[in-house]
DNA sequence: GATGAATGAGATTTCATTCAT
DNA sequence: GATGAATGAAATCTCATTCAT
């Protein structure tokens, strides 16, 4: 079926080379659709991210786990780097929103926030693929400074703010009996980041019940800083 | 044909066939010499991983800054994943057998031992590029499911079974109240961890005075198993 | 289903199968619409091709500079191939005919004649964008025999052709003493594909007054050729 | 043959992909054989280059029709662009410093200087696969600003140069009338850069006599300049 | 008729690994 | 034992072309 003049001049031409000719799929076409497969290219490289690491990762894997071409993928993101820093605002800025929130319309003691804070982690990251965001954020952030930056601004500053907060309030209010998590509120978090690393790579030689761990955790503490008796 | 080194964090390696005789000129190399020349390697690769990690590294860059060429790393290591692991091994085994002479030899109170271990740590590991070996490890051993055993068998059992160890005779002896580091001597190393991590990725945006910060985690742990007042 | 544009520089195309009718709030598109639109085409693709060559250039860019759509010149042209050979013919034809009537009426003597020649060359054709046009073809030619023979057979023997005779005609008139030009009418505008290949690449480093050596090239050739002393 | 240990530790690690394992070609090793392995690229180059041009030219072919493997061209030089420059360069230099030196060295008259220089033109440009280079050049120089400045710097100004050298020499001895090729050197060559353009695309529809259509523009430029009768 | 999202062949470039010297 | 030139598999990214809407 001809779609062109065969020209005169030019009957014999034949086309430099061949090219794409099969398709299947009928495209996107509303603002929601793209958000759709873009949340299905998201989902697709944080599988195979987390399953090889970035640099080992091939765009094809991330392609076929999505259901599209490889060069679909290049219509939402400019690159394999800006793919993988796709992925980690896209799986941050949420969790963190959450937490903050919920922290914050809590009214209780710090005991009570921070217990919550460990329930809301151990369930909504560790026994996530969350999880793996964070470890990639571990393993890349050094080589893309942009990305521990932006990690600090938007996860750190916020979060540690908000555990310093919780600390200073129960310092004020007498719940606590002296500043250590005001100075340091990593140490609050320090198990947490322990038991992420520890859950990639040594659960399987050697579980932990890790809720048993945030408990121990909490209870001494709460046991310091409140100054009761073991 | 086997070409494997010997050094001493290698120790199980088999030892070389005596070469037959010198071809040309050769210049009698000594076992000494090469096992100078292999750390040299290893040196040179960490240098090399832990500025660019294990994927994003060359062989040619691990050989120059060796000052040998590419293909002499062969006649050490099988691969360039061989020549991670090996220095994955010859990194850990040393710090490890260190802490455990260091803690056994010392008769003193489970505070003296751990404020001598975390004094270790700051100074051996947080201080040094050893820092870079276990950064290496987090990244890579989800992948080489052997390294994370090593690692496991080799490194963890052993140093939390020796924090473990403290902690329970601190018990028995009345030092500790309670066993939570019993049964979690992770919560012990867990803020080393995290600045490990952080040390890495935030040092630069947000200075953390590690040793203060250690010093906390220690003052909290005691006062709570130690029954003392804040 | 034939999709080929009609315009003037293509006059061998077959007429448009009318459309049956119109669907939706069809604009009820004219047949001049098509060509206008079409030329717009084509004027893009020069603009691109000639700033990037053929190769280099991204049928995107040439929809985007024609303010349609990528799939849209699909309906006019086969290929990118084919595009590139549309524009190339569409150029041209004019240009030629147009030399061809002017030189053909101008009854004068052959200097007169050649002058007119030059002067319309360098206003017509170096001073604007036909020039890109005539390198692109210097450039693509040699890959597309087809095109190669084209401009032969559509330019070059008509041009050639008239300036033969406009020799010829001198000899015969005894305005010029000998033949060579009619031999090798090449040697006429010789000075003429220099130059534009010399402003193409070469005029923002050295810039030459095109129009003084034009002026010194018919001098030397007049003066050869009807003998006058120097 | 096991070529390295196996370590009680990894014994089961795989390499993580596979890589090259077969080759046959005995390396260069001496500077000499360095300078003729990149000849033999280079005129690979020219070969693929001239056929399909710049953009077109798979550097797999280069590497074939060299004998080579893709990555070798890599050695000696930095991209596909790169290698285009090498090209240039290599076809220029010598060509132009001969010329130099045969005119130079001529102690003639002005007319038997450039006979000599549009023998040697036809014989060793026109002639060989050197008027490929030239026609690159003209092609991709302007999309190369560096490449256009190294022509014009290396050849042009020195060729130019010489001949108006020449010209000039001619007027003040005499020999020549007016100074019209003084001021536009140009025009000397002007056929010459004709030529090598028909050659390549319209020859072979309509050959050329090449050294007869330069002998009538010697015979041309000569009467014109020298006054003399037709 | 127009559109532009989707496709996937293809090209460049990198670099672990081999092995002749 | 050492070397480093050579290899070629592999991976990213581009863009002509198609076709559902």
């Amino acid at each position: 079926m001809p779609r062109a003049p065969k020209s005169p001049v030019l009957a014999r031409t034949k086309p430099l080379r061949k090219r794409a000719f099969a398709r299947r799929r009928a495209p996107a076409r509303s603002e929601e659709d793209r958000q759709v497969k873009f949340l299905r290219i998201l989902d697709a490289a944080l599988d195979v991210f987390s399953e090889k690491g970035f640099a080992r990762s091939r765009l094809e894997d991330v392609a076929a786990r999505a259901g599209i071409a490889k060069g679909t993928i290049y219509l939402y993101v400019p690159s394999k780097q800006g793919l993988f820093e796709a992925l980690i605002r896209s799986g941050i800025g949420s969790a963190v929103e959450e937490i903050e929130q919920r922290l914050a319309a809590f009214d209780a003691s710090a005991e009570d926030r921070l217990r919550a804070l460990f329930r809301f982690f151990n369930k909504e990251v560790l026994g996530t693929r969350r999880r793996n965001i964070v470890r990639l954020l571990i393993v890349e952030a050094e080589r893309i400074p942009a990305l521990a930056d932006f990690y600090h601004r938007e996860v750190l500053t916020r979060a540690l703010g908000l555990l310093r907060r919780i600390a200073r309030d129960a310092v004020e209010r007498g719940e606590f009996k002296s500043d250590e998590l005001v100075r340091f509120p990593q140490l609050i978090v320090a198990p947490g980041v322990a038991a992420l690393i520890w859950s990639d790579l040594f659960q399987r030689l050697e579980p932990i019940d890790m809720e048993a761990m945030f408990e121990a955790h909490l209870t001494l503490l709460m046991r310091a800083l409140k100054g009761e008796a073991a």
